[in-house]
DNA sequence: CATCAAATAGAATTAAAATTCTAATTCTAG
DNA sequence: CTAGAATTAGAATTTTAATTCTATTTGATG
């Protein structure tokens, strides 16, 4: 009885915990069981919110087989699963459009947290957008270059400036020779003085396109120096340049965007590099 | 009967509409309808899972008075109602931590996808982790200080100056006077030249601290400026000489740690400091 | 291919939750 | 301060949902 009792206690998993043992379980289970457990992890939300009823309608078994899942994960009943799914969906981020509503009819209790779940919203989607629009051939192409370049030219101005920056330290981490263009005292031109066809230039630029930019990328592409560029269209000047390039576009909101997107670009990028280097 | 039955039809409102008119209607409502209003405005995600029986305790009435309260507002009965707030629950942004499962499993072997995956997926996490961390209170204050300030100093070293380079891009297109320090040929000190409690600082340092960044931000502190902190820690030197401190903790992934949370906080604070400003 | 164990479907049962109803209370108007 | 209407609390009832149980099917093993 104590036994018993610990177990139940013991097993008040959180949901990912919970995701988990139903993903790692789903192999050794009998077929019935298997549907249920597919279809947990597809539609939490299903779970979260439906009846015993409309659940085992929507997953294609009888309502009973609900209970036999979820006592087959060591619950005392489906409810108790249930409430797992519940927990996790109230822990969700707070509703954002809902509370600017909030914040533009009635007392303005939380400014900050409104403009931050926007900014968020905005970065996150762009890096899960990068996911399905970056090219991997260029992207595998594009390392490979510059882990066969001697030295590693860094290039961005205005918002893409921070991107650079980060590639320089990114860089000077993983112990690869480079140099940070930052045309100062506007010696942009000078600054690239030895490059050659063995080194190469990583470009940045989103619209408007800095034309600093665009003319000391071109002055390398002329001079030999292979050009990775990383913009936000096919039509952006970087892009013709360019040996290889790679389309990063960061969501706009209240006209500000973010680099969430460019720097996971920028760290898998270098990070490759550094890999396919230590190979040979 | 046919009025009635029209009558139940229209009244499928999405929740914004239903909420504008419980916030409409409450002032003429008896007082215990009134309270239920109240509670419903205030905690839509109760009203979403509880039941009657919990919901009815936690907003301290009686389980049948929330059925008259659904009635009151022409619905057949208190699960009509409720049905409403379900629906918005499921209609809220994805899950990202669920989004990204799925993209880690489905790149089994191309290399560069999974260090996009792995880089993206440390950097959602740490964005979605600062809605949890974040102080609200200190942030609207050091948004206001930032709002008064006469020039706003911005200072970060190594991976913290691509989020200060990124600030002084914000400010620049937002029209507030700024300085990027850049420590140049070793002038730090004199860079805080003239600056006195009328500006601030906002100084960017994540573990191992930076010691140049902890030592001119001390300097700055004792001319009286006011410093505005973007630490990981309660213990960083940074967060003992400022006036207000934010915590944003990256998370790691290979041993980098992005700044897709931090230019998220930038944006945020840069953006309600204006904001502030304009409203005088 | 027969036998046994495991798993399942669907009905039966139990439990829980939503709704209705009535007596009591609280307001309101005269 | 009283009468009447409106509102409410809480018990009683109805409805719905969750769980258990059993006959049947499926699948594995000798």
């Amino acid at each position: 009885m104590m036994d018993d009792h610990s177990e139940t206690a013991a097993s008040a998993p959180d949901y990912e915990t919970l995701r988990e043992r139903i993903i790692a379980g789903r192999g050794g289970m009998p077929k019935r069981l298997a549907q249920v457990a597919e279809f947990a992890v597809d539609h939490p939300d299903e779970i979260a919110l439906g009846t015993v009823g409309s659940i085992a309608a929507q997953a294609g078994v009888q309502p009973s087989t609900l209970v036999r899942f979820a006592q087959a994960l060591g619950f005392q009943g489906f409810s108790e699963l249930q409430s797992i799914y519940r927990r996790k969906l109230q822990q969700r981020w707070p509703d954002y459009q809902d509370r600017l509503h909030s914040l533009r009819a009635t007392a303005p209790d939380d400014p900050g947290g409104n403009l931050l779940a926007g900014f968020s919203e905005a970065t996150i989607r762009s890096i899960l957008r990068i996911r399905e629009a970056l090219d991997g051939e260029q992207f595998a192409a594009a390392a490979q270059i510059i882990a066969k370049a001697d030295t590693i030219y860094l290039l961005g101005n205005r918002r893409a400036f921070p991107a650079a920056s980060y590639l320089a330290y990114l860089f000077g981490k993983l112990d690869m020779r480079h140099r940070l263009l930052t045309n100062m005292a506007h010696m942009g031109a000078s600054e690239l003085s030895g490059s050659s066809a063995r080194d190469t230039l990583i470009a940045i630029s989103f619209t408007p396109y800095t034309p600093a930019t665009v003319e000391i990328a071109t002055a390398a592409a002329e001079r030999g120096v292979p050009v990775i560029s990383i913009t936000d269209s096919t039509f952006s000047p970087l892009a013709h340049i360019a040996r290889r390039w790679l389309e990063v576009v960061e969501e706009d909101y209240l006209g500000f965007r973010s680099l969430g997107a460019t720097f996971c670009v920028c760290m898998a990028l270098a990070t490759l590099a550094a890999e396919l280097r230590a190979e040979g």
